[in-house]
RNA sequence: GCGGGGGUGGCAGAGCCUGGCCAAAUGCGACGGGCUUAGGACCCGCUUCCAUUAGUGGAUGCGAGAGUUCAAAUCUCUCCCCCCGCACCA
């Protein structure tokens, strides 16, 4: 079967119909939309899941009867774009590489310095991949989050969280370029390294005799009780300064103003060389322990403040810079102070000595040991420390940090500084190592309002989540959200309507976006400036009426009236669809942001969360190479194997493998079932038989089956039943001599009509082959004759399968014994009353009410007999099950099979009832276990 | 560390909520056989161990350990391991 030529031809004729532009009508409304496609890079199978996921539903959606609007927009705001543009003009290799691979022509990528340039050209290139994956998308409504009556709505939703007073301000930390200027995101860094932002916290210590203090920073507050000394750099150059938020003068290292200056703004009025504060002592803050300043190997004046306070029974590093110095005669009277434990070491061990030797590490050692020691010790203490200092008894390390941290903050003696976290240093892409900035009067939504989180948990609680059991990231995902900033100094978007210089960020704007897809086509020509917010809050909130807004925007009458009625029509039930990376920002905010604006109900309805698609095992990456382009893939695979591989390959949450062979193995059955719709018209009629019936059964299970995976979006089960085992089940109906053109044709339309939603091209296709004219697109979903569903047809062809496995092994068996081929079997099935007696015990479970019960009814057979039969069968208690079968009905299953099986096996085949047997065998009968005796 | 999801046969992956028909669906792979000039496709069989010359019986078994139960892959507890997220970044 030629796919792409199948493809084309469905997807024009689709253009042509306009199946899928939705419109108000009189059917009940469904509205579909998937998270945002970035434009900034072409799609690749990965796209396929989310997007795919959301196709599937509408189709199906569609097919039972709902008018279905399932829209598409792109997402540009934010900093990727404009460092794509960046990158782009320095020609960097890399980028170019990855652009290549999606073989994007160069001049298109010469052209792509231009940050709208990229946008459209994505945009673009996007819809053309969607169009050709056959998503059934309503293309009118498409828009960019940077379009400027977008933006109108972006202003809108800031004005309506700030008029219920969601938007705070505050102070924040970011990663900053000090050459650039400006932020630093993951997009702005070399290699894409997130800059990892740490609070910790710089203890001032006073300098004996004078007016200034040693600051040091550290991540161990809390053994501030072990502090035995403090170490400088003895060639560094240390400056006196005043310092922002914080009273008197501090010793700092001259290298760590630099990065300092955007925390505080610093003061220098004087300076010292580490060789000069070496000698002097400082007072303990918080036990007035006197301790002496003395040089520190390992101090690196450009890290922190270049002040160490020296906790040697905690921390390897102080430890072995002591015991050097002892070894100099330089550090005679310090001793260890011991100030939690872990519950691991020997009493009185020194803990920094006792992880040095697990490190392998010894005073002596260089830096890595130390520093492996060093992690050992952290991890423990952190893990199952408990406080023994003064005042903290009993504290797990935490908790006594936190506590330390309070005292010394509260009294002045602290204050909080932040650092990089990540290991080495993070550069910016134009080459400047990043430092943190804290920037006062940062714009946050505050998602810590308990108020607004109530309201958000209640939403929560009556939507409904896909799969279920992401419920609970859910729950975490809303509690745990506090603060986000909203505004940046650079990057693509809306700017921010309170401070027009910055601009909104681009996960804020995209938080209520689904609303505009109801009036974007409708408003698309209207100048941006009437797109007030009065406008807004009548189309989506109803306030005002359509007269007084048209008069009062300038807006014409009609379009105003237009676009309330089509939000009214559409945001009703909605389901969004998106990864299970966005569960913890986009998804969770998308939920707070409606809470807080719209009516209850216009609150979202359903999510669905879906994994991601791996490819040969790996997970795709620029960097594996591993990425395969869409276009590509498609021309490939055809687009129904892929999407079947890629959307219904495994089940909602987890990933999906994608791969030569399960593609194949979906193109295999696909060809299957197109032969099989190919010849169904050259099959007999006639009366319906056993097979018919039991092909009518299997189909009408398949359709309830299907139905309620689908339901719940379970599409691996939906596919397994649909393809797979529709093959099986058409397989077994010809080898067991079915033949029935109307059945087969029955059948198959409706399995290819399911198949509709995750394989659009081939169910039309195949659709046609059986003789329609209509769109299979446009059917309805089959329901389910729950009549032609019978326990006794299909269990009756398990038993003969059965038993048919059970001839071949006796057959088999005699052959080896020599004793010639068979030319004859007899199928003896279990008498009357042992199918009453299987029923009377599989009730009661009890021997002697089943001999007695079988006894009154047939007084012909012994009690002996009974009694022994019961006894087999009590031994197999648990197994115990009536069957579907009847006496009579088992014995006709065979009968109806027995021409089947003597093809099959090749011998004379006689049914049997227990009663009118002769054989030697017969007794061996039981139901759901007929005897079988092999004559040769 | 905190939060979320997991650990099932050679692999992938169902089953677990609602315990028993589960040596565990299905697909792939491996192996044996058929078909074929041959390969592919297709068809049949087999794929924990032991025993078994009539379709069978038994043992072990679903990350490790303990518990509940007549009965546990499934319920409870403890532990180990893997993946993902931890923010202003889309």
């Amino acid at each position: 079967m030629e796919y792409k030529e199948i493809e084309d031809r469905w997807q024009r004729e689709w253009d042509e119909a306009r199946l899928f532009e939705s419109n108000v009508d009189s059917r009940p409304s469904y509205f579909v939309t998937a998270a945002f496609p970035y434009a900034n890079a072409p799609q690749h199978i990965g796209h396929l899941r989310t997007f795919g996921t959301a196709d599937v539903l509408a189709r199906y959606k569609r097919m039972r009867g709902f008018n279905v609007l399932f829209p598409m927009g792109f997402h540009a705001t934010g900093t990727p774009v404009l460092a794509f543009a960046k990158r782009i003009k320095s020609r960097d290799e890399d980028l170019v590489k990855e652009l290549k691979l999606f073989s994007i022509p160069d001049e298109e990528i010469a052209k792509m310095t231009d940050p709208t340039y990229i946008a459209n050209y994505f945009v673009k290139e996007i819809e053309r991949g969607m169009h050709l994956a056959g998503f059934s998308i309503d293309w009118r409504r498409k828009f960019v989050s940077i379009d400027p009556f977008f933006s109108k709505m972006i202003e809108w939703q800031f004005g309506k969280l700030n008029d219920k007073g969601f938007l705070i301000r505050g102070k924040h930390a970011v990663g900053w370029c000090p050459n650039e200027n400006n932020a630093v995101g993951m997009h702005d860094t070399k290699h894409d390294v997130e800059p990892e932002i740490e609070k910790e916290v710089a203890i001032r210590f006073r300098i004996k005799g004078e007016d200034s203090y040693l600051l040091c920073v550290t991540l161990r507050p809390e053994t501030i009780h072990g502090v035995t000394n403090l170490f400088v750099n003895e060639n560094a150059k240390y400056a006196l300064c005043s310092m922002e938020g914080a009273k008197g003068k501090y010793y700092i290292a001259k290298e760590s103003i630099p990065s300092l200056k955007y925390q505080f703004s610093i003061v220098a009025s004087g300076e010292a060389s580490g060789s000069e504060l070496i000698g002097k002592s400082c007072a303990n803050p918080i036990t007035g322990a006197e301790l002496p300043v003395l040089p520190g190997f390992f101090v690196n004046e450009g890290i922190g403040t270049g002040v160490v306070m020296s906790v040697p029974a905690h921390a390897p590093f102080d430890y072995a810079a002591v015991e050097r110095l002892k070894a100099e005669g330089k550090a005679d009277n310090i001793e260890p102070i011991i100030v939690l434990e872990t519950g691991e070491l020997e009493e009185g061990e020194i803990p920094a000595l006792a992880y040095m030797r697990k490190a392998g590490a010894e005073p002596g050692s260089d830096e890595k040991l130390l520093e492996i020691a060093t992690k050992l010790q952290y991890k423990a203490e952190s893990h199952k420390g408990r406080m023994i200092a003064d005042g903290l008894k009993g504290l797990t390390e935490p908790e006594a940090r936190e506590k330390i941290k309070g005292m010394l903050l509260g009294s002045g003696d602290a204050l909080e500084v932040y650092a990089l976290a990540n290991e080495g240093n993070v550069m910016c892409r134009c080459g400047t190592g990043v430092v943190v900035k804290v920037v006062d009067n940062q714009w946050f939504l505050n998602y810590g309002d308990a108020k607004w989180k109530e309201t958000a948990k209640d939403a929560l609680g009556n939507m409904n989540i896909l799969p279920e059991k992401s419920r609970n990231a859910f729950e975490s995902a809303l509690e745990w959200i506090n603060l986000r900033a909203v505004v940046r100094a650079q990057g693509l978007g809306t700017k921010f309507p309170f401070e027009k210089q910055y601009i909104i960020e681009s996960l804020s704007d995209s938080t209520v976006y689904m609303a505009f897809y109801t009036i974007s086509h409708i408003i698309r020509e209207v100048d941006p400036e009437r797109l007030t917010p009065a406008f807004f809050s009548f189309v989506f909130l109803g306030e005002g009426n359509a007269g007084d807004v048209a008069k009062e925007t300038g807006i014409d009458f009609d379009k105003v009236r237009k676009s309330r009625e089509s939000f009214e029509y559409w945001y009703n039930e909605t389901s969004r669809h998106s990864g299970p990376d966005l569960i913890f920002n986009h998804l969770t905010m998308y939920i707070f942001n409606h809470a807080a604006i719209f009516e209850r109900k216009r609150w979202p309805k359903q999510i669905v969360v879906n994994g991601s698609v791996l490819c040969e095992g790996e997970k795709m990456s620029k960097s594996l190479g591993n990425i395969i382009p869409l276009a590509d893939a498609f021309a490939k695979y055809g687009v129904d194997p892929l999407r079947f591989v890629v959307i219904a390959g495994a089940e909602l949450f987890s990933d999906s493998e994608f791969n030569d062979e399960a593609v194949n193995g979906v193109r295999e059955r696909f060809e299957y079932l197109h032969n099989a719709s190919r010849n169904a018209d050259g099959l007999g009629m006639g009366e319906l038989n056993r097979m018919d019936y039991w092909l009518y059964s299997k189909l009408n299970r398949k359709i309830d089956g299907i139905t309620a995976s689908m339901e719940k979006l379970e599409l691996r089960d939906a596919s397994t039943q649909l393809l797979y085992n529709t093959v099986l089940e058409l397989k077994r109906y010809f080898a067991k001599g079915g033949n029935n053109s109307m059945v087969v044709k029955d059948y198959l339309s409706k399995v290819i009509l399911m198949m509709q939603p995750i394989a659009p091209h081939v169910s039309e296709e195949l659709w046609h082959m059986l003789g329609n004219n209509s769109f299979a697109s446009a059917e309805s979903w089959p329901s389910a004759d729950k009549e032609m569903i019978s326990e006794v047809i299909e269990e009756g062809e398990e038993l003969v399968e059965r038993a048919v496995l059970d001839a071949k092994q006796v057959m088999e068996l005699m052959g080896r014994k020599g004793r010639g081929s068979a030319r004859e079997i007899r199928i003896i099935t279990a008498g009357a009353w042992k199918h009453d007696a299987l029923g009377i015990i599989s009730e009661t479970k009890d021997i002697g009410k089943t001999v007695a019960g079988i006894r009154d009814k047939y007084p012909s057979i012994s009690s002996d007999i009974v009694s022994k039969y019961a006894a087999v069968l009590m031994r197999k208690t648990n197994e115990l099950r009536k069957g579907a079968l009847g006496y009579e009905e088992e014995y006709e299953a065979f009968l109806d099979s027995s021409e089947y099986i003597a093809k099959l096996l090749g011998v004379k085949v006689r049914i049997e009832k227990e009663e009118d047997s002769d054989s030697q065998r017969a007794s061996r009968a039981s139901p759901m276990k007929p005897s079988i005796d092999v004559l040769s």
